[in-house]
DNA sequence: TTTGCTATTGAACTTATTGTACGTTAATGA
DNA sequence: TCATTAACGTACAATAAGTTCAATAGCAAA
């Protein structure tokens, strides 16, 4: 790729996030992001062809990459085929979460955090699934499996607007600790 | 109030509604709201002062609407207090919103869905508070209530989703079952 | 019914934004 | 070096937001 379309991409990138971390999504004009990122308005829209596209590029840039990373890090444990381990796949992800790699998480605090909460969940859903089938589960046979699986990752991300929304008080082991003892039980 | 009001305001409710149950909220443009009213740009504006306040204006009216008369079934019981008396807060409120008073339903399985999950959720956290601090729970003392509080809250929102998304095929009393299943544990 | 008040109307208008067109400039990679 | 192509910027049409104002119509009380 031209080394040329990688600068204003990321270019682009920065500036939208910068934006979104400031004001909601749909307050956010192209003249704004144009501006910040120090690019043509022709040049947008050889990149994109609409803000919403660009949204999209964006999500699946953020949580493909800390999904795949997390991924990485635990494809040889289960969900938490270890017991107690410390390198379960939701402490994984909670630290990615704190480290903070390309302010997800002021994304995930903005005014426009739903439209991320959405990919974030796809996100977590397909992570899940993958580990949930090599788990052997109590007798919950009667509650169908897919419901378990929205239940599971759809309270990982409330969590974690929890989480932020409380300021980050406490650590990803002790936030891992709790959602443990909300889902093992059901497991 | 005078009558001209009351019905201006409620057909542009109507008409907020309707469209939103076909497009999403951003692409909804005023002009298109008043057509669909029948009312004058400038009336329009005499109410509401954007189109933001109207999406205000009308969570409100539908939540505090819903959330109240919930309240009303069940002021004499606890969360679920009764033991799996077929009365619990959380049937109720999912037999409103399969009765689809208001089209609840279709606003929440817009494309928009996101600006009412919030209001919902809100609502829900007001609702379930109230009956959390009168209930007798088991010693998962070191978990924060206000954790649980949002898991609770967060997991029953994630579940309405998930079954409008697989578009209602369980019964109000069915996920009433499922949901006692993955909470009750942790009460 | 009359009268005063007020909500609604419609049209015109300013400003802001979107998305496109096109000729020019400058960077890139072979 | 040279052909390619990304980026620039200016201009432009189309659409939408929100305001102003004079005129009209509906309401509630006398």
């Amino acid at each position: 790729m031209d080394r040329r379309q990688k600068k204003t991409r990321s270019a682009i990138f920065n500036a939208f996030s910068k934006l979104l971390a400031e004001k909601s999504y749909n307050k956010i004009t192209v003249q704004e992001i144009i501006d910040t990122a120090n690019v043509g308005r022709t040049t947008f829209y050889a990149h994109f062809e609409t803000k919403d596209d660009l949204l999209k590029a964006l999500c699946e840039e953020l949580f493909g990459h800390i999904i795949s990373s997390t991924l990485d890090c635990t494809h040889t444990h289960g969900l938490y085929s270890s017991g107690n381990a410390p390198e379960s796949v939701f402490c994984h992800l909670l630290q990615h979460l704190q480290e903070n790699e390309n302010n997800i998480i002021e994304l995930l605090s903005s005014e426009s955090s739903e439209l991320f909460l959405r990919y974030f969940k796809d996100s977590l859903n397909k992570l899940i699934e993958n580990q949930f089938v090599n788990q052997n589960r109590k007798n919950n046979t009667d509650i169908p499996q897919d419901f378990l699986l929205n239940h599971i990752s759809g309270s990982f991300v409330e969590m974690v607007l929890w989480w932020i929304k409380s300021r980050m008080k406490q650590t990803p082991e002790e936030l891992d600790r709790y959602f443990r003892a909300v889902i093992e039980p059901i497991l």
